[in-house]
DNA sequence: CAACCGCGTGATAGCGCTGTCAATATCGCT
DNA sequence: AGCGATATTGACAGCGCTATCACGCGGTTG
């Protein structure tokens, strides 16, 4: 019957009660919320605490509560330095409060981030951060059943399940093709790895731009399902020189395959930008140190996980969100890969940085 | 007096018991481990579990129990690619298992590291991995409080403060330095950023190379304390090149320092390999994509995080580890970059990859 | 045929903490 | 001095689950 007496030893919230001359529950409050309790007891408890060497018990803590400080992250990618980016924002944000982040890779998988959230369910989150729109119904339903703040990541859409921040990447990549376009490229060509949804509408965004210039071509298209990679971009590019050998410039989904592009170029001795210009997409560092410097779109990644765990934190703590829809908007940053010499050749200094332009 | 009576609608084991007809301590058990409830109860709580969508409350059962299935993982950077690769094998070593991951960051800080102990330990975990051995004392003391298996991951060293996996930083460099030596170089320079134990100890391999060979010369050495970027690798190797007009060839501490030496040679058009050899560390997957390919020591980061958590997991579940400490050796991958085509002109096939020397 | 074993099940008593309400101490003001 | 208002403290009863022991039952053993 019951189970056997408590330990010697083990240092609860009564030792340390007992130790100060105060009750436990004025120990539990002073952990929680020192104000509340006087001066006199605080050092009085604070010093029991140290002298006992006193670790609260978490479990015990979510339990009698009801709640816990624990807020859930999905990303689907742990290897993709765009969430390794958000992700650095939003440790960076929790870092010092009281929060703890639990952190699960959907793998680009509607399913697994099903399965992610019910076990996310079981500790009762005090808030989610999940990526993208594309949830199933089902995980929108598990979502509504945490009964916590939630936002949505990297991208904008019409219905956000609480809130949202990101920015659109059909218009950023509409953006990119349109500075290609200026450029006088006309046989722009896109490619694209792993296709997930973000990838999906940057094709779209890249479509819209085409077709209102009516230089629209499924041949210049070429993508496939693998991971991205630097390889794979220049696997993708030589596939797309094949159907399009009159290609004068690559949009490329991501900078790994931009760079994959380049490499290519050098390979084949294509003259970049004069026989092909190359855009790369998130604009990563060393998209700047390239020869030639290589034109990208930048996103505010870091900012973007650091206000989504404000947001959060936020809503979690009754504060008013001033916005529940957040566009961060994007650069388009341009440099050598995509500045064609016309008239005046001026190519950007190796270092330097062009002047974007703000959507 | 006391706290008000639960809401209705809450589902609890006693819940699914009432419906299955059976007591709640049977639920419990089917949730922990359906073997030891009959096949007929069995199906009984499955169904009225399902029907009344029952959650466990992990707060409770931790509580209860006293232990929880939470991993702390502590890495010192999110945004290097190393540590993600590592990431990915320990979350797909856990993927499926009922151990959830507590991730933190330590952002290469000892003290972060100590403060992001003391905080794993209120969960009570069932384990840790730790990166490097470079604890502080009070660190290795809050690990034994916690008293659980525990992982160092990504060196090797003589003090293993429970079990241990990963490879000499020291003779991996001794090693590619070696190759580098025996390709003819004598002006090796090494470039580093950040600095962290790893790196040190990757200057200490080279260092002992350049003294076994007597070309040791600390003027061939350019570090600095900044966070590694591509950016970083051009401007410290024209550091490199100001002190030591008359190189032959560089180890970069890591990849991304390489590929913007690389780059930094196409600017100056400084001819790689035949005017200076590159050879970079960690063999990121764009090695072996660039123009020309870059000689790299490839480490098993992923297999390193799968068997970590291998053995994390084992420990926990009271089976026996084999290897407590496991070597995971390094190869130095030689492609065109630090390959001298001496007698026969033989350069790789760019998609090719040289035979590797496995140590 | 009694003693014994082991399986499946149940009753009981907490795990360490906090929500709630009550009690007391302190204070400002009329 | 008397009053209500405000800070500070405490008592109590759980939060939802599991460790432990107890028990009934069929089958095995000497």
């Amino acid at each position: 019957m019951g189970r056997k007496r408590i330990e010697p030893g083990k240092v609860r919230l009564t030792e340390v009660a007992a130790l100060a001359g105060v009750s436990p529950i004025t120990v539990s409050r002073f952990f929680r919320n020192p104000a509340t309790v006087s001066a006199a007891r605080r050092t009085r408890i604070e010093s029991a605490a140290k002298e006992l060497g006193y670790v609260p018990n978490l479990a015990a803590r979510a339990l009698a509560s009801q709640r816990t400080e624990v807020i859930g992250v999905l990303i689907p990618s742990l290897t993709n330095n765009v969430f390794s980016d958000v992700l650095r924002g939003i440790y960076d944000a929790f870092e010092g409060s009281r929060y703890s982040i639990q952190l699960a890779n959907t793998r680009y998988s509607v399913l697994q981030e099903e399965r992610l959230l019910r076990l996310f369910l079981m500790q009762k989150p005090a808030g989610l951060i999940v990526t993208g729109l594309d949830q199933t119904a089902e995980s929108r339903l598990i979502i509504q059943a945490a009964d916590c703040p939630v936002v949505q990541i990297m991208e904008l859409g019409a219905e956000p399940i609480d809130m949202m921040i990101g920015f659109s990447h059909v218009d950023a990549c509409f953006a990119a093709i349109s500075h290609l376009l200026a450029q006088g490229c006309r046989r722009i060509g896109f490619i694209g790895a792993r296709m997930d949804p973000r990838v999906q509408r940057r094709l779209q965004g890249y479509q819209n731009a085409m077709k209102e210039a009516g230089l629209f071509d499924p041949r210049l298209i070429v993508t496939a399902p693998v991971p991205t990679s630097t390889t794979m971009g220049g696997s993708l590019f030589s596939d797309l020189l094949m159907k399009a050998p009159d290609l004068d410039a690559v949009f490329c989904a991501n900078d790994d395959l931009a760079l994959g592009v380049l490499f290519e170029c050098q390979r084949r001795h294509i003259a970049v930008p004069e026989q092909i210009a190359i855009v790369g997409f998130n604009d990563m560092e060393f998209m700047a140190a390239a020869v030639p410097t290589l034109t990208s779109v930048r996103t505010n990644r870091y900012e973007m996980g650091r206000r989504a765990a404000t947001m959060i934190m936020d809503a979690v703590e009754g504060r008013p969100v001033a916005q529940r829809v957040v566009d961060l908007g994007f650069e388009v940053i341009e440099r050598q890969s995509s500045t064609l010499q016309r008239g005046t050749a001026n190519p950007q200094p190796a270092s330097g940085r062009a002047a974007g332009t703000k959507w």
